[in-house]
DNA sequence: CTAGGTCCTGACACTAATGTGAGAGGCAAG
DNA sequence: CTTGCCTCTCACATTAGTGTCAGGACCTAG
């Protein structure tokens, strides 16, 4: 599979996916003119690399993680509580965003005193 | 409350207290000498930036929040809509975070077979 | 063989928030 | 007045991921 082909498939730009490859995110064979080769796994590995860099993972810390988690042989004390400290902040995270969005929503209610009610049965706004 | 206090009451740098004032999140008065003076209720307003920073909002978005965040008042139609667009995106990233964690628990729970089990009564690792 | 589309590397730009440092001025205590 | 700490502005650096461009090499269809 060539770069593109996988850029397509995922969605994610060619740009992005030679800098996983660079950050040793994602291995990549080489034809013999220097062409990256993408095994069939790829585009698994590439969504799965978005969605830590959507729990706001960076690079680092996923080379650190990604091997541990396609082989539960490499695992190791160091490595395993690598992953619990992740999973905690994300749980951190999970719980300031359920509190911003609880402050979001009652802004909105405030903001929008008709909200739910039926048509036609909107509160005067002044 | 001059600026160096209001950093010493939110734990936030002076250098990001000014960058809140520059992006026009903050206000202060200024004293004749040309020094920020912030009023009673910016440690609140503070805590509320860095809320809003940590759900990954940014300052231009947070510009056209905010006023109508304090104030009711400043509701339009499209600042609701912006409000709900927010909400919309602190969902679904709630729903990403949420998944993420539940894979990492599931890796974690491969990469430690021990976990919730008592002392004593460890699965033999090899 | 050639033309067009794809790929390569390398380098520089951008964003957004924050760090850091320089040089200058403010202000309160001794 | 001086000393020491705080503040001011300006400006450049950093991080991480991504965009974009340049110059060159590859490859497949005609």
């Amino acid at each position: 599979m060539r770069i593109g082909e996988l850029s397509a498939a995922t969605g994610v730009s060619v740009r992005s996916l030679r800098y996983y490859e660079e950050q040793g995110l994602l291995s990549a064979d080489r034809t013999s003119s220097g062409q990256r080769a993408f095994g069939p796994d790829a585009p698994a590995r590439v969504d799965l690399i978005q969605d830590l860099f959507g729990a706001g993972i960076c690079s680092a810390t996923m080379v650190d993680l990604l091997p541990c988690m396609s082989d539960p042989g490499a695992r190791t004390p160091k490595l395993r509580s690598r992953l619990l400290e992740e999973r905690d902040r994300i749980s951190k995270t999970i719980a300031n965003l359920t509190a911003t969005q609880a402050a979001l929503d009652r802004i909105i209610s405030e903001n929008n005193p008709n909200e739910g009610r039926l048509p036609g049965l909107e509160l005067r706004a002044d």
